[in-house]
DNA sequence: GGAAAAATGTTCAATGCTGAACAATAAAGT
DNA sequence: ACTTTATTGTTCAGCATTGAACATTTTTCC
């Protein structure tokens, strides 16, 4: 009878967004403990990741695709360099950016990194059948596309 | 015909939980910036919430409820205290615990950004049916249960 | 061509979160 | 009863992340 449910709770949407944060909290400790190995973080991951698919890519470019602030990769992909798994190179034509790749150490570690990932998901996610995954990601297309066109007028 | 794919990208249910990730991440902020007039950030937002919902709650409980450390409360509870949101009582049997509940002031800001969140949520989610909601809600589920479960095998 | 505006990467202070070590209290095992 | 173990909350050092201020370089616009 009544539209505007008494708690936030009882509402239908907010019950199915709850689950959605939780299970990705869950995800992200979760992969956190199965690269602990490699001795990376989830942060690291998410980089050689894009890195290993994008080759050449700008920080500023990485920074947008990962969705975090361009002094964020400020401070890790030094770390990163330190390591040996990544080489930034200046660009011959704009001086300003640095242009990413993986070195052969960083390759076969991302190989490794992406392993793992891949298991833990396909075990995670193996209660689920695959029309059920498609759902589920075509209604994350819907809310990231609402999403980043909120972020777009506001900001 | 190759049923592992050559990169992860290529799988479906990759591909899917990145969508999650990638949603849940634009969801977070989206959320800091629509409650930031209140001067609370998410996860002061969690905490209210819950107390809200759980009244009396004890420190341990709540940092079990939202996922996190106990010296996370520690730090995070104190700050709403001082602001006149919360109180945090001894119990009366075990000297250990402290109970936790909003004061009135609280109860005000958290009813005003319940209203906010769940009108954010519901803008967030008003492409996708209520049907669909559902089948996300228990993909969610087995996801959570199957983490869960991860967890208390490992640690 | 030259001034104004925008883009790229860096630095820094502030904050959130964690895990480990700790003190106080409670529960279990003997 | 007493020792051992577990639980609760706190503190602290370490790291991730952010936003603002900044220097350098590029683009835009007159």
């Amino acid at each position: 009878m009544n539209e505007n449910q008494a708690f936030p709770w009882d509402h239908p949407r907010f019950r199915s967004w709850i689950g959605v944060a939780r299970a990705c909290q869950l995800m992200q400790q979760a992969m956190t403990r199965a690269i602990a190995d490699l001795d990376i973080k989830t942060p690291h991951l998410d980089i050689l990741i894009n890195l290993y698919r994008f080759d050449g890519i700008s920080q500023q470019e990485l920074a947008r695709k990962l969705l975090v602030g361009r002094s964020n990769m400020s401070m890790l992909l030094p770390q990163l360099e330190k390591r040996g798994l990544i080489a930034r190179r200046p660009d011959a034509k704009d001086k300003r950016v640095l242009r990413l790749s993986l070195t052969e150490a960083g390759r076969d570690l991302t190989a490794k990194a992406m392993a793992i990932q891949t298991g833990l998901i396909e075990r995670t996610l193996s209660k689920t059948p695959a029309d059920r995954c498609l759902q589920v990601a075509e209604a994350m297309e819907d809310i990231i596309g609402i999403l980043q066109t909120m972020e777009d007028d506001e900001g």
